[in-house]
DNA sequence: TATGCGATTGCCT
DNA sequence: GGCAATCGCATAG
């Protein structure tokens, strides 16, 4: 089920319900367990669209329900969800999950990976078990090969600090991200180096 | 135009 | 546990 509405909400009210929820790649299915809301224009400094509309964030500003794809440190691509209605920003980075189908096919993207927890455990790691790539931005999840499916029924979670956002300012306080309990596909926290002190 | 660093990962010690 | 890899983006000048 795919439900357009769902997603016209903020990021921090969207991100809990997506954990379970299906990420469908061609043959290769994951269950999400561990997502971060990230807000809009001004309200949230660990956010790409913090400082307004730009070319890279643009996708942000249309239609929620479409996936924003990003490319980060010189070689990793990373995956959200759009959220809040068009003309507002706001998305979900999907951190981590189960691959459920399509194992194999998975494994043999990430050969590094030892163990089927480590497929999808991280951002960056997941878009290459699905082979999502900056030129699936924009792609609409609510059917085709690439395509969102939401659970029947809500999961249990937890919340805290996200991960990777730096602690000064930088929106580290809040406790924008949402994992499945005891999951094992979920990526260990790891606080933000702190920047130096002069 | 120049420069610093990031919503990370994997290899090295 | 520490750090290099690697380049697009945003900010400063």
């Amino acid at each position: 089920m795919f439900d357009r509405s769902f997603f016209a909400r903020t990021s921090v009210e969207v991100a809990p319900g997506l954990l379970g929820a299906h990420l469908v790649s061609g043959e290769v299915v994951l269950r999400i367990t561990e997502v971060e809301a990230y807000l809009g224009v001004g309200e949230d400094p660990g956010s790409h669209s913090f400082r307004g509309r730009t070319n890279r964030n643009q996708v942000m500003f249309g239609e929620p329900g479409h996936l924003y794809t990003y490319f980060t440190y010189g070689m990793h691509v990373c995956a959200n969800v759009v959220c809040s209605p068009a003309g507002t920003s706001g998305g979900v980075l999907i951190r981590a999950g189960e691959i459920v189908e399509g194992r194999e096919i998975a494994a043999a993207r990430r050969h590094t990976s030892r163990t089927s927890a480590d497929l999808a455990r991280g951002p960056a790691r997941l878009t290459v078990a699905l082979a999502i790539t900056l030129a699936d931005g924009g792609t609409d999840l609510a059917s085709g090969p690439l395509r969102l499916e939401l659970p029947a029924a809500a999961s249990d979670y937890e919340s805290g600090p996200r991960t990777g956002v730096s602690g000064d300012g930088g929106g580290a306080e809040y406790p924008w991200r949402f994992w499945i309990p005891g999951d094992p596909t979920v990526s260990p926290y790891k606080a933000h180096a702190p920047k130096k002190r002069p």
